[in-house]
RNA sequence: GCGCCAGUAGCUCAACGGAUAGAGCGUUGGCCUCCGGAGCCAAAGGCUGUGGGUUCGAUUCCCACCUGGCGUACCA
């Protein structure tokens, strides 16, 4: 049962009692204080309602209380407290049913139809497919991939999409990049973009390609075999993305790729239209967007004056695509080196007559690697990148999703390897798992000796406060999950995870679970296996392992 | 210059506008005859960068400033 609802409906009567009609009842919040003391359930109406009611809220609230009707069992104290808090003390009878809902709706606890079934897309990592995945890719991946598990919790319908850029100039310098260096593996000598890629996997793929196909590609012109080898490091290198992803737990309902974008003229779709609505103009020979009448701060260019679709253009077309595939919300996860596109992308998304809201993009900060205390420094130039690929093999997927969820995505992050890679105390990861584990154990001790595990057993047993913070806290895991959904806010989660483990080592140190007692023990299984439906509902979110031994 | 992100315990970070600002790590001291000690308990540690404002109430919202990171292309 919903106890926030429960209390918001009595207190709301309360009020029509005490001919408070006009007033906005959805700012009554309902909520669990920080502090023991203060009750379970706790309530600001009575402060709202000074100005109004033009008294001090204390005597607001006692009027409140005088004619707040509560089922016993349910709640078995109210008090006021100095500001004019309303707090509630639940009871026992409550507590029990919180266990009870839990079992019976196992997988699905914590679920909703909040979202109503609104059709989500969101675009993640999207690397360019001319180099290796960085360790911002990690994050963003972790985190798409989280944000669309929550949404989806929560009832709206959700998907992952990666976006390929395999067209234009990017493309051709990769050609060019890795023609040259396979041209010098037989001796001939072909001069190296300027602008191009320094990575040793450029090298690796050339001697790859020279070692399965030998030199037939030397005999080519330079413009047919740049375009053959940078087909063919495309296709290896989003080949290496896609296994990446996948060993990583992310499955992407969708690999778009730009060149398919490109072939269907989609451009020139996005051009009619904005010349129907006149925002475009032509200067110094470049096709202009009138962007900065819808909240950018200068127009932008769509076609150069060579006659060049620009990045901007294609991805117009792109977010037109989206939108024409029939997902109503938009978000795009970006690097923060794109954070100054924002205003852009959202003023063509206008310009294409759908509303602001539709869209959103999420800027995942940086990641600083920390290993042995010092940042990690990374240079692009230099070639000096750590790689996706090195970090997730050194501190493992469980660990590395966890630490890039860790932190709200618009704060900066700093990853340190060596606790990552921690088997101790000092790795929260652990800490999470330790306690599923010791759960799965407690469960399989109880079998050895005769007790299974009753679902339906008598609750009346259970009276200890480590058994009622433990339950009042598994309680919360809906709100939770909503709260993350709503404020795309992956971070909430482990935090809360955190708690329910620590609450339920302490209530493992305090209260023996499988004793003479055989009354208490059924009881106290049921509590165990509640709290190890919450542990496992919150690891699939998040994406991390729930294992049986550790 | 303009824009974005951040500034909270020694360190890494939390806190839908709420009450005495919380965890983890690190430090100090306790707890295994007992379902897993990868655990538990306790102590110490703070003028929430600075100054104003809005509010019954501000770490949270608004303004100004300081510090750090990033961005500011007819590149993608």
């Amino acid at each position: 049962m919903n106890i926030e609802l429960y209390l918001k409906e009595k207190i709301t009567q309360s009020l029509q009692r005490l001919g408070i009609e006009s007033f906005g009842y959805d700012d009554i919040k309902i909520e669990r204080p920080k502090i023991e003391a203060h009750g379970d359930q706790s309530t600001n109406v009575a402060m709202l309602l000074t100005r109004l009611l033009k008294k001090s809220p204390q005597r607001i609230a006692e009027e409140i209380l005088e004619h707040l009707e509560l089922d016993s069992s349910l709640v078995s104290r109210v008090e006021i407290a100095v500001p004019g808090f309303i707090n509630f003390h639940l009871g026992w009878g409550y507590y029990r049913q919180v266990v009870r809902d839990i079992l019976l709706e196992d997988k699905k606890f914590g679920r909703s139809d909040w979202g109503g079934g609104v059709r989500y897309q969101i675009e993640f990592v999207s690397a360019n497919p001319t180099g290796p995945l960085n360790v911002v890719s990690a994050r963003a991946a972790a985190v798409g991939d989280v944000l669309v598990n929550l949404l989806n919790v929560v009832g709206f319908d959700a998907s992952r999409e990666f976006y390929i850029n395999d067209a234009g100039r990017q493309i051709r310098l990769l050609g060019q990049s890795v023609s040259s260096r396979y041209m010098s593996m037989f001796g001939f000598d072909e001069s190296f973009p300027e602008e191009g890629y320094h990575g040793d996997y450029i090298s690796e793929i050339a001697g790859d390609i020279a070692r399965r196909d030998g030199d037939v590609y030397t005999n080519m012109s330079a413009e047919e075999r740049q375009e053959t080898l940078s087909r063919i490091s495309l296709d290896r290198m989003v080949q290496l993305h896609q296994q990446i992803m996948s060993e990583y737990g992310v499955h992407f309902d969708n690999w778009f790729r730009e060149s398919e974008l490109r072939k269907s003229n989609a451009q020139e779709d996005v051009l009619a239209l904005f010349r129907s609505k006149d925002l475009v103009y032509e200067q110094d020979g470049a096709l202009w967007f009138r962007c900065s009448q819808l909240g950018d701060e200068k127009d932008r260019v769509l076609v150069t004056s060579e006659g060049e679709p620009t990045y901007f253009l294609v991805d117009i077309a792109y977010h037109k695509n989206k939108f024409d595939r029939g997902f109503e919300k938009l978000i795009d996860l970006w690097g923060p080196d794109h954070h100054g596109y924002v205003p852009r992308m959202k003023a063509a998304v206008v310009a294409l007559g759908h509303p602001e809201e539709s869209f959103y993009v999420e800027i995942i900060q940086q990641v600083n690697l920390l290993r042995g205390g010092e940042v990690v420094k990374m240079s692009k130039r230099a070639g000096q990148i750590i790689e996706m690929r090195e970090v997730i093999d050194e501190v493992g997927v469980d660990a590395a999703r966890f630490f890039f969820i860790n932190r709200k995505i618009s704060s900066h992050l700093d990853f340190d390897i060596d606790v990552a890679k921690s088997q101790t105390e000092e790795n929260p990861v652990y800490y999470l798992q330790y306690a599923y584990a010791r759960i799965c154990n407690i469960l399989k001790y109880a079998r050895e000796n005769g007790i299974d595990l009753d679902e339906k057993a008598d609750l009346s047993p259970l009276s200890r406060d480590e058994e009622r913070n433990l339950i009042h806290e598994l309680n919360a895991f809906p709100d939770i999950i909503t709260q993350a959904a709503r404020g795309l806010d992956p971070h909430l989660l482990p935090i809360y995870l955190k708690n329910v483990a620590a609450l339920f080592h302490h209530f493992y140190h305090e209260c023996r679970v499988v004793s003479d007692d055989k009354a208490l023990t059924l009881a106290r299984l049921c509590l165990v296996r509640a709290t190890q439906i919450v542990l496992a509902n919150g690891f699939a979110i998040i994406g991390i392992s729930a294992p049986e031994s550790m």
